[in-house]
DNA sequence: TTAAATTTTGTTGTATACAACAGAAACTAT
DNA sequence: ATAGTTTCTGTTGTATACAACAAAATTTAA
């Protein structure tokens, strides 16, 4: 395992009470806060945060603070529409080379989703559903690009309480019935459930967002 | 305009050093010569690298300096495949938000570029060129992935020497008809355009580096 | 001569002090 | 009371000193 740097672990930390709403969108911190909340010094503290800067999590205003990024109906949006233009195209065009054994790994997380009961762990699980399509492309580009998705969709997740017992299990059966089709080797098909997939996450998402249930 | 910090002084001049490989790629550099070269202390000049390693433009070697990105086949490869992916959906999209008044721009450029001699600024007219497409779409996402994605190709394009007379032509030439199908509002034909003037540059792109010309 | 151990050197990693400044608060003149 | 001015406070911006460490160079032992 690669050297950890306090800077990577001041990173690491900070985006994960990011994604999991710990620092609440729109608010603003302080880097004093950040050097006492995680006992490390500045500089590493500041790499950190212009690394999140640069990924959108946080904005940084000078001589004020560092502002944690809404999601809007805005943003949402443009997240959908980056994953309804990657997904199927990665899907259709490296799909064939996902290996045997992570189709086991895929139908084992399905079981234990569909007979557990809903957990933190779940978006983890979610997220490297997706992204496995992603790094099989060996295009770092693409990874890099899902890798900036996937906090922000985790986020939205979270904000949107979707992660409710109901829609898990929908969402369960929709990435089962993809990976059902990558198995018989229909890239179309898997292609075609996946704009599914996302057009009702999206609709689904927007929804409550509206509904004004966030922010 | 923004106001300038020596942490974006020092980004933009080193990331400018590097697209026009006054940095060579596969060379290592150190922060004190950075210091030196540009006369800013080290923090900005650290701040600035560690964007341009988010960006991907420079590799930090822990203890032992900074890289600077190779562009090799495969790099390259994966640059227009995004391209690929990207323009022709923009185009198809968002084409028609472009206003009246880029067009003229547009003509001016390819006038000035059928007429004049090739100096470097034309690297940043045909930027320009792509970015317009990108900007239009009002998608961060889409945009930031055009500013990495430009660095990276106007590197490539100056290691392959491809700013040729010929070439400049032929390139304009390409996009002028890409602006016509625009003006006519053929969105499809339009983005099938873009889509053969990429492969046509890829390619060779591609014969350029397997000719050993550069590197 | 060769292999292992040690020292040296160069570079980044981290901590911290001070400067600059934006915005809020207090003050002053009318 | 209000508009303008000044002062103050909090926060980031910048500079710099020192620590840690990887790799090269040197030394040592056989």
């Amino acid at each position: 395992m690669a050297k950890q740097t306090l800077k990577t672990k001041a990173y690491d930390e900070i985006r994960k009470n990011i994604t999991y709403c710990k620092y609440e969108p729109g608010s603003v911190i302080t880097e004093e806060f950040l050097q006492t909340e995680l006992n490390i010094s500045r500089t590493p503290i500041r790499e950190a945060i212009n690394r999140l800067e640069q990924e959108g999590l946080v904005t940084i205003k000078p001589k004020k603070g560092i502002v944690i990024s809404n999601l809007n109906f805005e943003e949402a949006g443009m997240l959908y529409e980056i994953r309804l233009l990657l997904e199927p195209y990665v899907i259709r065009t490296y799909g064939n080379r996902i290996p045997q054994q992570t189709y086991v790994e895929f139908y084992k997380h399905f079981t234990d989703l569909l007979s557990a009961e809903a957990s933190e762990s779940d978006f983890d699980i979610d997220d490297n559903f997706h992204q496995i399509f992603y790094n099989v492309s060996q295009n770092s580009y693409l990874m890099e690009m899902n890798n900036r998705l996937s906090s922000q969709i985790t986020r939205l997740r979270i904000l949107t309480r979707i992660q409710e017992k109901s829609d898990l299990i929908q969402t369960t059966h929709e990435h089962l019935a993809i990976v059902n089709a990558c198995l018989q080797s229909s890239w179309e098909q898997a292609a075609e459930l996946s704009i599914e997939h996302l057009k009702r996450s999206r609709e689904n998402s927007f929804k409550l967002i509206l509904s004004g249930k966030f922010k």
